[in-house]
DNA sequence: AAAATTAGCTTACAGATGTAAGCTAAATGT
DNA sequence: ACATTTAGCTTACATCTGTAAGCTAATTTT
């Protein structure tokens, strides 16, 4: 195996590690480098030939959890194209992926509102691309007026996001629920945005 | 002076060196008993006179700030009724509110995602009771149907509480945008959820 | 084949943390 | 008045942290 593979791979493990510490009482922040590099397999300071800081390693998992946002939305199309029902489809296609990723999605939540800066701007930058496919999306494909696109889509993601949190710490059924008032609340939304638009300001 | 007020004043200082040294770089889990006792004056042990635990500590302060949130939910009440527009003047009182005490804010904006099951149940519990007061109010003092109350009260919170995050972060005139954009959110919820009746399910 | 690079290891250290043990002195109760 | 309680202090300790210094051995380069 040459050299680059190995240290791809140690990299990978590094960053799994990092992703399977994370957990309902663990934040980033409180993950310590020396954990990290034992559940890794290597040695405290080998830490070092892969990322400069556990900022850098923290940086890299937001990305790959903005990555795995990104590739939800299309899979939520491909369902959508097949079922019809967009609002229904795209929360469930969702909540299939909170209670599947938790540690992920976790993540994303935490250092939305955590005590780094970096770290806030590199999850809004995440949150914010989501926003922008889904706002085109509903240009594209609803009777949202252009202009209100991607105001309706910021607020949607909020709406859903929050109820994915709520959902992480919710039973099986109170996660029914909350899917049930989530979709209500986006059909508001769309109504409420697609029949406004005598009245753009004020 | 007598022995309880001293220890009350104490009890204060403690307190109010804790919201103290929150700041954008340093949320609650990240105090240390010996800086919050070394702001309050006090030897690092005294604290235990005080509080069992940080944690205690957390728990006070959780509680605290959501007495305030109550507060100003009436206070935005009597202006309105002096002002008229009930969705405008909410969210600028709350956004006053944010600016003005943005440690009690991210306060609960962290620990309601926090790595702390107890604290997320205390800020839960705390914004739960706000939407409680507001859903209330929308069943009284606005055309909404009394059955989609609460739940609209709940989308209302939900957006504002994250305008309000947004904002923490935001200059004077991304706030007023800001501002904007969550008035026409809520706007197009009113619509939604008032001419809604026709389709309660699915 | 020799030289250079580098992924990873071991050892070591300084700093901060929570908290236990035991003291002092002042306010209280009787 | 004396006895009790208690707010706060000082000292001490074990633990965990990040990271610096320097080594080894294997891969790459030349």
């Amino acid at each position: 195996m040459t050299r680059a593979q190995q240290k791809e791979r140690t990299r990978r493990a590094i960053i799994d590690a990092a992703f399977a510490q994370l957990s309902p009482d663990k934040g980033f922040s409180s993950l310590s480098l020396r954990e990290v590099a034992r559940e890794a397999g290597i040695a405290p300071t080998s830490f070092y030939r892969h990322f400069a800081d556990m900022d850098e390693l923290g940086l890299t998992l937001v990305d790959e959890a903005g990555l795995m946002l990104r590739q939800l939305l299309r899979q939520a199309r491909h369902r959508i194209e097949k079922n019809g029902s967009v609002i229904r489809t795209s929360i469930e296609t969702f909540m299939e992926f909170v209670v599947g990723n938790s540690n992920v999605f976790r993540l994303l939540l935490r250092e939305r509102s955590g005590t780094s800066a970096p770290f806030r701007r590199a999850v809004a930058r995440e949150i914010q691309h989501f926003c922008a496919e889904l706002a085109d999306y509903l240009r594209k494909e609803t009777a949202c007026p252009d202009e209100f696109a991607q105001v309706q889509a910021e607020a949607m993601v909020t709406l859903v996001f929050h109820a994915g949190a709520d959902a992480l710490d919710a039973s099986p059924d109170l996660r029914l629920q909350i899917t049930h008032k989530t979709i209500t609340q986006l059909r508001w939304l769309a109504h409420g945005a697609a029949g406004y638009g005598r009245r753009p300001k004020e």
